[in-house]
DNA sequence: TTTGCACTACCAGTTTCCCGGTATTTTTCC
DNA sequence: GGAAAAATACCGGGAAACTGGTAGTGCAAA
């Protein structure tokens, strides 16, 4: 917890020295904070963390010498304070979703605004989990970014991937809604067109990515 | 676009008459809302959306005659403009995701505070997509709020679960990392252990929502 | 240096899935 | 009431997945 008046320390990890310079125009100006740090690869980061309080380090993925994702998680480990706000490109679910999970407080993309950003700070130094918009708008709805439909399902396809996705086999399925194997058969083929993939594995990744599970 | 000074009409769907007055009662003070319409189920509120523009309209999911999936699906079709909020004690991921996916805006807790309910109903009629902070927590990091632990993988297996659910077949697989069929068979039966699942569609839906993926 | 973990590989048998479609009945909606 | 969509069922063959384990090598950490 930050003592009343403390400045917060904050540091910057990203590839591009025009971001870095452009973000220490924004950030410098505020005295609540001090760019405490700037760095272009996270294993400079690394060593400025053993003896420099970092409260809250805005973190690219794309790096030289480190993958943005196990640079979060190797952040957290060491740090577990550090507040980690990610400010990137990439717009994948995915890549949002893994990087919440190795301990990453918040995402923006860089096209966020200044007052964005700077909203993103505050909640994140509160201890929220916190996105900006744009982020919340692919969480929610990534087909729409995507810009792909989602299949549209019949009552039965809905039931039947639910419990496909419960780890249920055909025969089991079979057994439950008192159907043929064969019927259970022909759903699974029509799901697997409908969503255009080979098999159930990359079925039930696109089908709860899609927030259909 | 509401018209300046014009009130934001509000209405609310739920099971349980205490909610529901509670809600009146928070509500009914502020001066730039007006609480349009109260309902204790879904076809009740159809009925009432026909006549009455409703800007925002607070839902319950567990309503005794309709399914609050589908009713959020049907309020949307029947009225794209009209904000769905819901407010729920299911905490689930999955059925927060699907509400989404049907539409909502946005989703609290019925635990979240005045606060931050007020907050959400302005961010929602902003055009935002909107969590309370307890929402965004489970939505960053489910496992926490399960009360479950994440698999600890490996590299390996990290990068055997992605190819999986990409939907690669074994032999594909073994291919492409220039390893036996039978080394890939070894460390998909360790995922489903560390999963305890019993194949891949659990494993791959477990893994997506809990962020590995 | 030793221990433990990660990775690799083995393999036969059983079960499940996917593929190539086609066809009939029931339900829903206009 | 009719058309269209949804649901049900067929089925053999081949491929893939899952199951029951065991075992050896290399690397990292203590």
């Amino acid at each position: 917890m930050l003592e009343n008046n403390e400045l917060i320390q904050l540091a910057i990890v990203d590839d591009h020295p025009v971001v870095i310079e452009g973000l220490q125009r924004l950030l410098g100006s505020k005295d609540y904070l001090n760019v405490a740090g700037t760095f272009t690869s996270g294993a400079d980061f690394l060593v400025f963390m053993k003896d420099n309080r970092t409260d809250i380090v805005l973190l690219d993925i794309s790096l030289p010498d480190t993958n943005g994702m196990e640079l979060c998680k190797e952040i957290k480990k060491r740090s577990p304070g550090t507040c980690v706000l990610v400010l990137s490109n990439h717009s994948e679910r995915s890549i949002i979703m893994q990087m919440l999970q190795n301990g990453a407080s918040g995402y923006l993309l860089k096209n966020a605004s200044a007052d964005e950003l700077l909203n993103c700070i505050h909640e994140a130094l509160a201890g929220q989990i916190t996105f900006s918009n744009e982020i919340k708008q692919i969480i929610a709805r990534p087909s729409a970014h995507e810009l792909k439909e989602v299949p549209q399902l019949t009552r039965r396809e809905k039931e039947i991937l639910h419990l496909i996705s419960d780890g249920m086999t055909t025969p089991q399925i079979a057994g439950k809604l008192n159907l043929s194997q064969l019927t259970i058969e022909t759903h699974r083929r029509n799901l697997l067109q409908k969503f255009d993939v080979n098999n159930v594995a990359a079925l039930i990744k696109v089908a709860v990515q899609q927030n259909l599970i």
